[in-house]
DNA sequence: AACAAAATTAAACAACTGTTTAATTTAAAC
DNA sequence: GTTTAAATTAAACAGTTGTTTAATTTTGTT
C-alpha cells in the first residue's frame, strides 16, 4: 500500500471530493465542482494528485487506513466471544458511519472496469478484515459458544449490508420512522439498528436449527 | 403510477440502458453509448422518452412493476409462517437477481437530489412491499411461531442488504470462493447465500435471547 | 397512387468535461 | 538580496455531453 504525503491543501481537496463524490457520484462530479467548493484553482487537482482517477485512489487510502488497525486491536482484547462480535459490529458501523461518503462511492464504483485500479487497495483491506473476523469467530467456536458450521465470509455481508441498505434508503426510513433531524437519524443507527444487527448475528451464531 | 406505452424499439433501448447504467452508472453512460449499442440514432432516445432523465424513470417502472404483484400473491398462499418468509426471501433475491442492473443504479442514484423525481415511483414500491412483509410476519405472530418484538422495517435491510453487499463485492467473493464461472456465481446465490439469509432471518424471528 | 403521420437521420448547438500550458506569484534556502 | 523551487493562476486544448433542428425515409390509411 503506497504512502501519500498529505499537506493541508491536499486534505482540504480530499474532504471536498468525498462530499461531492458521495452526493453526485464520481462521474457526476467535475473537477470544477471540486475546485469551486474547495476554493482552489482547477489545475491544483491535477497538480497535486495527477488526475481525477488518482484523486479517488488517494481518497480511498486516506479514508480506510485506520479501520484495519482498529480490528487488529479488537482481536487482542480480552472479551467474551459474543461481546467481541458485538464490538466488531460497532466498529464496522461506526467506521462506515463516519465515512459514509467514500463508502457510498466505493460501493458503486467497485464494479466498474474503469475504476479497477483504484479499488485494489480496497480489496486488500477487505481480505485483511475477513482474516480478523475469522479469528474472532474461531475464538468463540473454541470456547464452544458459537456453532461450528458458520459460513464466515457471509457474516460481513449481513453486517455491512444491513447497515448500508438502511443508509442508502435514508429518505425512505427517515419518513417511515419519523427521524426528522440528523441527530435522530444517527441516534437510531447507534441504538436500534446496531442492536438489530447484533441480535441478528448473535441469533445466527448460537441458534440451533 | 403512470402508464407508458412500450413498443419493441423502446424495450430495446431500455434493455441496453439497463446494462450500460449498471456497468458505468447513470452519469457515466452517454446517450451516444446507448444509441450505439442499441444500433439506433442518437435522437431516438429524446424522441421516445423526452430526455435521459425520463429514460431512467421509464426504466425503473419497467423493471419493478411485477414485484408488487408477486408479493401480493404470496400473501394469499396457504403456507407455514416460516415457509412463507423463506419464499419471501427467495422472491426478493430472484427479482433483484434478474434485475441486478437497474437495482444497482437505483441503489446509488436514490440519494441524489438531481434524481429525486425518478425515485418517487420506487419509494411507493417500497412502501407497498413493507406492507406485505408486515402482513406475513403478523400471520406468524398470530400463530405463535414468531417473536412479538420484531422491528419489521429492519427485516428488509437485512434480507436485501446482505444480498446486495454480496453482489456489489462480486469480484471479491468470486476470488474468495472460487466462483469461476457466471453459472457457479449464480448457483452460489441460489443455494448457499439464499440459505444463509433464510437461516439468519429465521434465527432472528424465533430465537429467544 | 396520394396523402398524412410516424420514424429515422445527419448535422449543429451551446455547455461542460479532464488535462495541459506557460506565465506569474509565493516561499524557502543560501 | 539573490537564486531556486514550489505553489498558484488564467487561458487554451481537444473531446464529450444532452438536446434540438430540419430534412428525409418509412409506414399505414384512404
Amino acid at each position: 500500500m503506497s504512502y501519500i504525503e498529505l499537506n493541508d491543501k491536499k486534505i482540504q481537496i480530499l474532504d471536498v471530493a468525498e462530499k461531492l463524490f458521495s452526493d453526485k457520484g464520481f462521474e457526476g462530479t467535475s473537477i470544477r465542482d471540486i475546485s469551486k467548493h474547495a476554493k482552489i484553482n482547477i489545475a491544483m487537482v491535477s497538480y497535486y494528485f495527477g488526475s481525477k482517477e488518482r484523486l479517488l485512489e488517494a481518497l480511498i487510502l486516506y479514508k480506510t487506513s485506520d479501520l484495519k488497525l482498529q480490528l487488529e486491536n479488537l482481536l487482542q482484547e480480552n472479551l467474551e466471544p459474543i461481546e467481541k462480535v458485538n464490538k466488531l459490529i460497532e466498529i464496522y458501523i461506526n467506521r462506515i458511519s463516519c465515512n459514509k461518503g467514500i463508502f457510498r462511492v466505493i460501493h458503486f464504483e467497485i464494479n466498474s472496469e474503469k475504476r479497477e485500479k483504484s479499488m485494489i487497495a480496497f480489496t486488500e483491506l477487505k481480505k485483511g478484515n475477513l482474516k480478523s473476523v475469522e479469528s474472532i469467530i474461531a475464538q468463540g467456536q473454541a470456547k464452544g459458544v458459537f456453532r461450528k458450521d458458520i459460513i464466515i465470509p457471509l457474516l460481513t455481508p449481513t453486517i455491512i449490508g444491513t447497515f448500508f441498505h438502511f443508509h442508502m434508503n435514508k429518505p425512505f426510513f427517515v419518513e417511515l420512522l419519523n427521524l426528522n433531524t440528523e441527530e435522530m437519524y444517527n441516534n437510531y443507527i447507534k441504538t436500534s439498528l446496531t442492536k438489530h444487527i447484533q441480535q441478528t448475528i448473535k441469533a445466527l451464531l448460537v441458534y440451533e436449527n
